[in-house]
DNA sequence: TCAATGACGATTGTCGACAATTGACACTTA
DNA sequence: TAAGTGTCAATTGTCGACAATCGTCATTGA
C-alpha cells in the first residue's frame, strides 16, 4: 500500500509537494529519513523529475533538508530550532493581531468566534483525534493573522505553521485537555473584539509563550534521551 | 556579452539561482520580463533541468513567479505588496531589535557600529553608488536582525530583503542623501547601546515607516503613470 | 473593417538514459 | 585486531528528446 492518498487535477509538481508535505506532518515520513528519488518516482507514478522539484520547494519551505550529492531528507528539528519558530510566530502573530485590531471586519471577528466554538466541539464527541485539535487551533491563528491584512506576513506565518506541525507529530504528546484548550483563547478573543492592541499582544503573547515552553521542553527530553 | 558573471565552485543550482538573483535585484532583468528556460540554460551553458530547479528556487522566494505551462517571469510589484513587506518587516526587525537588547554580544555592537561608520564613509568618496549604499544600509539592519539570535528570523528577513531590494532597483531613486542616511541610523544604536527594549523598539519603527512610506508613495506614483 | 478560426512556431512538462559520486562492505596488511 | 584500501551497488546530477500546450499571426467570412 501506497504512504500517499490519490490526487486531484493541478500541476503535478504541486501535487507531488502536497502529499509529501502531508506525509510528513502526520509523521508517516519521520524526521531523517531519506527521501529516494527514485522510489517516490515510482510512488507517484512519475518519473523523477517532478519529484526532485517538489523537493527542493519542500527544501525551501524548510520541511526537508538537502545534502548536494546525498540527497533530500525529512527535516530534523532540535530545541534551539523549535524554540526558534515559536520565538518567531510570537513576533509575527502580535505584529498581525496589532493590525488585525485596526483592519478586522466584523465578518472576520464573526469568523473567528465560529472558529472558537469550534474548538469547543472538538471535545465533546472525543473523537477529536490530535491532528484535528491541532489542526483547528492552527486554523483559529492563522484566521487572526489573515485578518491582519498583511498577505506577506501570512505568507511567512503559514511556513512556520508546518514546520510547527511537523515539530509536534515529532512529540506525539500535548494537546491533552481539549477543554482548557479552547478556554485559552478566550483572552484573545476578548482583546481582539474590544479592539484593544495592547490587551491582544498580551493575550497573544502568553497564549504562544505557554506553547513554545511546552514543545521546548518536550524537545530538550527528547534530546536528552537520545 | 552574457548578462551574468562567471560562476564558482558549489552546486549548480544554487549557482545558476545565486546569478539570476543578482540579476533581478540589479534590474538588469525587469519585472514581467520572462525567463525562458532554454535561453537561460544556453545563458549557463547547462541543460535546462538545473535553470528550472533554480527557477523554482526563486519562485518560493518570491523573486519569480510561475503560471503552469507559460514559465517563469521576473515578479511584478504593486504599491499594496510592498506595504505588506515594508510592513512585515516592521514586525520582524522590532522583535529582532527586542531579542537583541537582552542577546547582543559587545562584538556585535561592535559590529554594528563598524557598519555604521561604513555607511558614514560611502558619502566621502562620493563614488557610492545607489547599490552600494543600499547594501551598506540593509548590511547594518540584518546585522541587527542576527544579534536577534533567531536564524529562523534572519531567513525570513534575508528573503524579505530580497524583495525589497528587487523592489527598489524598480523605483530607481531613493537614498539621494548619504549623510541624512546615515544619520537616521543613529537613534538606533543609542537605542541599542543602552540596550532599551522600548526605545529600541520606537527607533526602528520610525526609521522603517519612513522607508515604507517613500517606497510605497514612489510605486503609487509609478501605478498612477502606468 | 472586424471578429472568428486555424495553422504554426516557440516553450513548457515529462521522460528515460548515462556519467559522476557516495557509502558500505569485503579484503588486505601490518 | 585495527587501520587502510579497493570494489561495487545505489543514488544523484545532468542531459537531450519528444509530446503537450500556448500565443501569435495570417486567413477566412460576414
Amino acid at each position: 500500500m501506497s504512504l500517499f492518498s490519490e490526487v486531484s487535477t493541478t500541476d503535478l509538481v504541486t501535487q507531488i509537494a502536497r502529499q509529501i508535505t502531508a506525509a510528513i506532518v502526520a509523521g508517516q515520513l519521520k524526521p531523517g529519513e531519506r527521501l529516494t528519488e527514485l522510489q517516490l518516482s515510482r510512488e507517484f507514478g512519475t518519473s523523477r523529475a517532478p519529484v526532485r522539484e517538489a523537493a527542493r520547494l519542500l527544501e525551501s519551505q524548510g520541511l526537508v533538508t538537502f545534502s548536494p550529492r546525498r540527497g533530500f531528507f525529512v527535516r530534523t528539528f532540535n530545541a534551539t530550532e523549535m524554540r526558534d519558530i515559536y520565538e518567531l510566530r510570537i513576533g509575527l502573530e502580535l505584529h498581525a493581531g496589532c493590525l488585525a485590531v485596526e483592519r478586522a471586519t466584523e465578518a472576520d471577528i464573526a469568523g473567528l468566534e465560529a472558529q472558537l466554538s469550534l474548538l469547543y466541539q472538538n471535545q465533546k464527541g472525543s473523537q477529536a483525534s490530535l491532528e484535528t485539535q491541532m489542526f483547528e487551533d492552527f486554523t483559529f491563528h492563522r484566521m487572526l493573522c489573515k485578518a491582519g491584512g498583511n498577505a506577506r506576513l501570512l505568507k511567512v506565518y503559514d511556513e512556520l505553521a508546518m514546520e510547527m506541525r511537523a515539530g509536534i507529530t515529532l512529540i506525539g504528546k500535548l494537546y491533552d485537555d481539549p477543554q482548557r484548550m479552547a478556554e485559552t483563547h478566550e483572552p484573545i478573543m476578548e482583546a481582539l473584539k474590544k479592539r484593544d492592541g495592547e490587551e491582544l499582544r498580551e493575550a497573544l503573547r502568553y497564549h504562544i509563550a505557554v506553547a513554545r515552553d511546552e514543545v521546548v521542553a518536550l524537545f530538550h527530553e527528547i534530546e536528552k534521551g537520545a
